[in-house]
DNA sequence: CTGGTAACAGATGTCAAAATTTGTAACCTG
DNA sequence: CAGGTTACAAATTTTGACATCTGTTACCAG
């Protein structure tokens, strides 16, 4: 007997997500995400090959959410690149924040991928040093920032504040003071990418 | 019958490092280490009141070296504070890879204290912190390094080096370019921290 | 009274059997 | 043939009996 609903790859996602974050990465299970539907087991293995797979497209999607939220701050060419660099570390930060307190589930599920070295998590960071790199680039560009490569100083300055957006600090973030930590390292990054004012 | 050795605090400490280096902080037990001093393991109880007490306090041990070791560079007074700076953040990552190389076991036991915020890892935290404060306060003294305050500057520089001196990065550390990583951020930092040339 | 012992209760770890889950295959059906 | 089914092997997790470990107590020797 066939469903009754065709069952798109959507549907298939948006069940495992609601079971991920109902049981967490640890205890969800391909049969629950298949009894949520109402259907077999055998039939999500129709639309994802795996159930690493499944996951990682559930992840994938929120942060891609959190990257064009992002993105809008990045390429907000009303503010001077210096307060955007500043404000945009700060929304990184904001976003995991967030996350972890609405959704810990989801959040532990992407911790899982990135230990794993998943594309996933990869991707993800190319993406946000991108961002970075486009900021950078914009300061350069009106002189306001001092740069000989955008990329380059993009990974600097995403190491240097790896403490407010790398997962293995997750934990901290809890702490009330990580805000102004966070805002006294941009004030010293934003120091020394100052363009001298008198050479 | 009383043991003929009197066996005092020291040697159970000593036999205790050799358990945790041989076995791991993981099966490392107690009763292990009174077997390797011929003790029941309740003796061992008379000079330490918990297996964490053991733990810690051969861990306190080797950070206590680390911090000598440390001690030297961050106040040798030949190299001008800038210098000296950078340095001492290279020889505090060089430190934890070389022990990570050498007493891989020793430093996951370092790793669980801190995971369990042992006072043995936030003193560590506030003894380095000690010495890269005396640095900075150095070159605010003799004007090469611009600071209002040495102790919050170092708090600062400490975070924007998480990413080389934090145990969470430890695994990253095995990363061929994590030096490369670490020196440009040091020149990111020394050209914020720099004095100008001219107001 | 310092420093050891043996004996113990409760917590924790181990290990193999049982159950569940993952992934595949062979098979329906509109 | 896209999308579903049941049936099944292999991998993984759970379970539960058992062993070990932790920390305490009562006791002993110099």
């Amino acid at each position: 007997m066939p469903a009754r609903t065709p069952l798109d790859a959507n549907a298939v996602l948006a069940a495992t997500e609601e079971i991920l974050r109902r049981h967490g990465p640890d205890k969800a299970t391909v049969v629950d995400v298949a009894r949520a539907l109402g259907v077999s087991h055998a039939a999500v293995y129709k639309h994802f090959p795996s159930k690493q797979a499944l996951r990682e497209a559930v992840t994938r999607r929120w942060l891609d959410r959190n990257r064009d939220a992002l993105a809008v701050i990045a390429a907000d060419s009303a503010a001077p690149p210096a307060q955007r660099l500043r404000t945009w570390l700060h929304a990184v930060l904001a976003v995991k924040q967030a996350k972890i307190r609405q959704d810990p589930e989801l959040f532990a599920a992407y911790g899982i991928l990135a230990a794993a070295h998943s594309s996933v998590a990869t991707d993800h960071v190319a993406d946000l040093l991108g961002q970075l790199t486009a900021i950078i680039a914009d300061g350069a560009a009106d002189g306001s920032l001092r740069t000989d490569d955008a990329e380059a100083t993009a990974r600097v300055v995403f190491n240097a504040t790896a403490k407010f957006n790398h997962l293995a600090h997750a934990a901290e973030w809890q702490n009330p003071g990580v805000g102004a930590e966070l805002d006294e390292v941009c004030n010293l990054l934003l120091e020394g990418l100052r363009a001298p004012t008198s050479p």
